[in-house]
DNA sequence: GGACGTCACTTGTCATGACAAGTGTCAAGC
DNA sequence: GCTTGACACTTGTCATGACAAGTGACGTCC
């Protein structure tokens, strides 16, 4: 027989309390009663009322501000910002897709060694000398910010003959590899973590936001040149797509 | 001038942990000092060293267990299972990617509606009548779980005389939409979020291991005409490769 | 009328104390 | 030799209390 053992008291509130939220009693952008409130309204302690909400805060479920009081979360999922990274090319030029995102701050450029995901991904052992470049950029309409880094091995540097500046922009990246005779090639892994303190301030990630992480490796006609990170909060704001494609008539790879 | 202020003391203190698991002080899998420990050695009380191991928690970075401690968390980000979801024909027939995963329960079946992303992501309103199925399926050899959700809506369903049994099987599923004359496109849209208790229990997920969410819709000649939401944890096994492709020479759709 | 200070209310932080409950060890008992 | 129980150690849960600090409204003073 399995024993029943009734649920923490916390966990009893932040499950009364999502079901609230979830039937519409409190509906997004509603104040949610004050701590005090709920302390006398379950007869619970303070303490048990703040682990409840802080459930719900790493749900991403409500917000909270200090002096103001708890506040429900707008919508998930909404899809408002697409992340379009489709490489399209016209007129034998390549185009930088998502025109709506600008880069506020200079291009923080160093050298750098692969490690042991960005090694492997890009054909080389882990700790082999590579440029690396970080950007910032942001998406007008929304604010949404996203990190991207660029890892490009000094083997790719040499023969696409780019010097030691990895810092040109996308489209003069792309143009300068195919220009050494490359014939480019994509292909795209997804994550999601939960970020680092560094990343939530760094993209102003609201808390119970994941980080979603697009790895792209472009490869031309003798391997993997290149390795492009894209580091996005998904907020209810983010909602990438990533791929688009058609049934293939052909076995599988 | 801007004021310093110092750090809350838990934040010091995860801090602390955190760089002394960066550095290798605690390396993957070892035990951290008991909280009564860090209690000591950091003149702070327990429920300080508490809400720093909370914060590491939900960071992924640690976990506990009662009566044991706690342990740092393996490596995260290791590519140990490929999602690769390429939908793919031979000989007429449309394979089920992915035959590493398999399918523990029964289906559930059950009549839904759309709502305000299913809804317009199949070109309908929020609130049409549709089929809705889930799956429960696991990656056998690291035993990685997903949740499966495929809405066939009702016009969908009649179109291809599929009856209102929408528990057939993927491949089949694909099959019977083309022998109704479609030529299959899809798109994929990609997120994440934390996950929901329930969700959290049924995948098994670690505390601290956000949710990705794929939606594929599946258009024919006409339009879209079923959407498959695969939701699974991206724990320390799962890095889904989502998308391949090259370079393409037309402009920007 | 506008600037400013006060005050009530909110959440953030931290300490202390207590008991419940899971884990592993080790010695006593069979 | 094996089982079993006691025990120490661990984290989980909850209460009480206190002060810090941000917010907003309201009244006072100029």
């Amino acid at each position: 027989m399995d024993l029943v053992r009734p649920a923490a008291l916390y966990r009893q509130l932040a499950t009364a309390i999502r079901g609230d939220i979830e039937s519409g009693e409190y509906p997004p952008g509603s104040l949610l009663p004050s701590e005090s409130a709920l302390t006398e309204r379950y007869g619970v302690s303070r303490p048990t009322v703040r682990q409840a909400l802080a459930a719900l805060r790493t749900e991403g479920l409500v917000t909270v501000q200090r002096g103001r009081g708890s506040f429900v979360r707008a919508a998930q999922n909404a899809p408002a910002v697409t992340l379009d990274r489709t490489i399209t090319r016209s007129a034998g030029r390549y185009a930088d897709p998502g025109t709506e995102w600008s880069q506020d701050e200079e291009p923080t450029a160093y050298r750098t060694t692969t490690d042991a995901i960005t090694g492997p991904a890009l054909g080389m052992n882990e700790g082999e000398a590579a440029f690396g470049c970080d950007r910032l950029i942001t998406h007008r309409p929304t604010g949404t910010r996203a990190m991207v880094r660029t890892i490009v091995p000094f083997a790719t540097a040499a023969g696409a003959e780019l010097g030691n500046d990895p810092t040109r922009p996308q489209p003069e990246l792309y143009a300068a590899l195919e220009a050494a005779g490359h014939r480019l090639t994509w292909h795209e892994t997804v994550t999601a973590r939960t970020p680092t303190p560094d990343e939530t301030t760094a993209l102003r990630l609201p808390e119970g936001t994941p980080l979603l992480v697009v790895h792209r490796v472009t490869a031309g006609t003798a391997g993997p040149l290149i390795l492009e990170e894209t580091r996005v909060g998904t907020a209810a704001v983010a909602y990438p797509i990533v791929a688009k494609g058609r049934a293939k008539a052909t076995a599988r790879e």
